[in-house]
DNA sequence: CTTGACCCTATAGCATGCTATAGGTCCTAA
DNA sequence: TTAGGACCTATAGCATGCTATAGGGTCAAG
């Protein structure tokens, strides 16, 4: 598929497709012989990758590093295995962070529901940041 | 306290304590005669709140909304209640994208852990982009 | 054979979120 | 009483991650 297919499916501009292989995140494609990029599914997988791991507050650099847990020269398998355990750690802590605020919203929804009053709401919701934030 | 200590506290620069009060993260302290500014615990607690929120891809600007879930003039608890809603829904979608990455770098770990060659690493996780990347 | 949608490179500009600088005041302690 | 560090305002600059523009080539349909 071409660059706009690729863009469209994976939710992205193509400008932006194209940024990210600048930088480094996806690799360079084959070309048509008048110069076209050609992708297939395995680069629309990639490029999802990128893109939610960057919504999940992931530096592209940091995504390239989830991308990049492999071989290089002079890399043993304890440096990749020391990466990936220091990247899952820094996930479960943004998991527990994004746990505390949805048990927040919770309660604040729970409270609108009993109380019906915006003032409930507010309430609530100062009590959440004092409690835990 | 001072400008300096909440910093410290909460992790953050003084010049960012500035910039979220201009940015209407932090409300406006009380001050010293001479005009320095004074906090309390309450501020150290809505500042970490901040940095955490951001640190999970939240921008300042939905934080704000994060904070800001109280009353406005014109605002109802049914709007109250809907953004918080929506708030929530967005915040188990990258939940359920940080389980992804979280089990991934996990079976990664463990290949790492069985196989110890890099080799074996890299393929895992070439693996792990085309299962649900 | 030309129109229009799509592709190309190169580069400039923009929004966000800080970060640094200039120029000055306050305060504690030797 | 003066040296230092922490504070103040105001404003400029920087890194990241796009996004838009200029200027042009490709290609299938009509």
């Amino acid at each position: 598929m071409k660059i706009g297919e690729l863009a469209e499916r994976a939710g992205v501009s193509v400008q932006t497709v194209r940024y990210y292989e600048r930088r480094g995140l996806l690799p360079e494609p084959e070309r048509t012989r008048s110069g076209y990029r050609e992708y297939e599914m395995s680069d629309v997988r990639r490029l999802g990758f990128v893109r939610r791991a960057k919504e999940l507050g992931f530096t592209l650099s940091e995504v390239g590093d989830l991308l990049d847990l492999r071989v290089r020269t002079g890399t043993t398998a304890a440096d990749v295995r020391a990466r990936a355990v220091r990247k899952l750690e820094s996930t479960h802590g943004k998991m527990r962070d994004l746990e505390r605020i949805a048990a927040a919203l919770e309660r604040l929804i729970s409270t609108c529901d009993a109380h019906g009053s915006p003032e409930a709401c507010a309430l609530m919701h100062a009590l959440e940041i004092d409690e835990r934030g």
